[in-house]
DNA sequence: AGGCTTATTTATCAATTGATCAATTATTGG
DNA sequence: CCAATAATTGATCAATTGATAAATAAGCCT
């Protein structure tokens, strides 16, 4: 952080030192995302410090275990990139419906096909947490239910409240999910840069999605 | 470990011990799937000892080091489950092109759907190692590309000798190929009970997959 | 039965690794 | 400029963990 006051300035061989509390617990926060997603939780507390370019124990200054932080990367990579809007870009009957749902999974696809993202969601499901069964109830209850609802009112069928979604439909959703997800592992957890660009494969997944979902959908209601 | 000769035999306390070479290395083999497919490649071999009632160190006698009893959990999981007969399923004309693809598929997704195949594929990729993009090489030069081959003959498109598979026709290929995978990602890593028969889903995908293939495929060949 | 081969165990090493605590030093307020 | 606060480091602990070597003992062969 410092300059030596009175050395003449070439290459700044010392870095900053002595942050700001708050600062500092960010900037290792930071860190702490990418260097986990990239070794797993396994990933030693050494390796992430030396990344930081501060000593191990430091950590400790921060977090109170290791396991705090990884609490800590699961809140802001899970929790903050979850946008609120996203849910009313669903809903808003004001606009057709194909194009709420591009606009949706588009900025969904955004915010998860990210390294970090996909490697720390495949790492919790593997050491379990139900980290993921929780996130996934949530994506239900907040996207996938909602979508199901729109078709519903835009075909003319019965309300979810009145009729509640099908294995079948459910099911469907599932299927354009998987492909958007998949985008990623095969990206950030095989290492096969896609040939595509990500954006046309989910709009034509859309497309036959809403094709596909009609069949599945219950009768009309007898007004 | 040594049931006295002449004690009375109740119950079997102690299990048999000093097995044939070759018997232990199997024994080992197989609990080493199922042992790294729930811990991960960070297991313990203390741990698998364990589990195999023996002692750590006879797994050395085995196997050289920890890596090599990893490698051989890739042999027989990795490569020991691909049937070569697969890819007569695949060309065999006198079967109609959709009823192979779901004979195929079938088998397949029956092979790969278990809670091994699924995580340590998953650890593997998360490890990198290259594993995941070699096989994935071999799977798309065994299946993905005979597919798309039979595909094109059955509309009477150009053969993928003249006119190499497009992008757009692997897409599609990869979009069915990430359903089924998906699907063992819910049970086995998110411990998501899957609601519906794996076998009808396979069915609707194929049947979706044959659907939306079609305005990709590339024009006729002018004979 | 007895001895020999070798499968298996016991003991142990060296390197890691999460965590703790006291010493150090950068920075601020007076 | 100096002293107090506290951010940062150095030293170290205890538990793990992959691996090795010597001791033990199971079971076959004559």
């Amino acid at each position: 952080m410092k300059q030596p006051s009175r050395a003449r300035l070439r290459t700044p061989i010392r870095e900053q030192q002595r942050l700001d509390p708050s600062e500092r617990e960010a900037i290792i926060a930071r860190e702490a995302v990418s260097f986990f997603a990239e070794y797993g939780f396994e990933g030693q507390t050494r390796e992430l410090a030396k990344r930081l370019r501060i000593t191990q124990p430091l950590l400790y200054r921060y977090f109170p275990s290791k396991e705090a932080l990884i609490e800590r990367v699961y809140q802001d990579v899970f929790v903050e990139r979850w946008k609120p809007s996203w849910e009313k870009v669903i809903t808003d009957r004001s606009v057709p419906l194909k194009a709420r749902l591009v606009h949706f999974y588009r900025e969904y696809a955004e915010a998860i096909l990210t390294y970090e993202w996909i490697r720390l969601f495949m790492f919790a499901g593997l050491k379990d947490l139900g980290l993921n069964a929780r996130y996934l109830k949530m994506l239900r209850e907040r996207a996938f239910e909602k979508v199901i609802e729109e078709i519903r009112v835009e075909y003319g069928r019965p309300s979810t409240d009145e009729l509640p979604v099908t294995v079948l439909e459910i099911e469907m959703v599932w299927g354009l999910h998987a492909a958007i997800f998949y985008l990623g592992v095969r990206q950030f957890i095989y290492s096969m840069p896609l040939e595509t660009d990500v954006n046309s494969i989910i709009d034509a997944k859309i497309a036959t999605f809403l094709n596909g979902i009609r069949p599945v959908l219950p009768a009309k209601a007898l007004v």
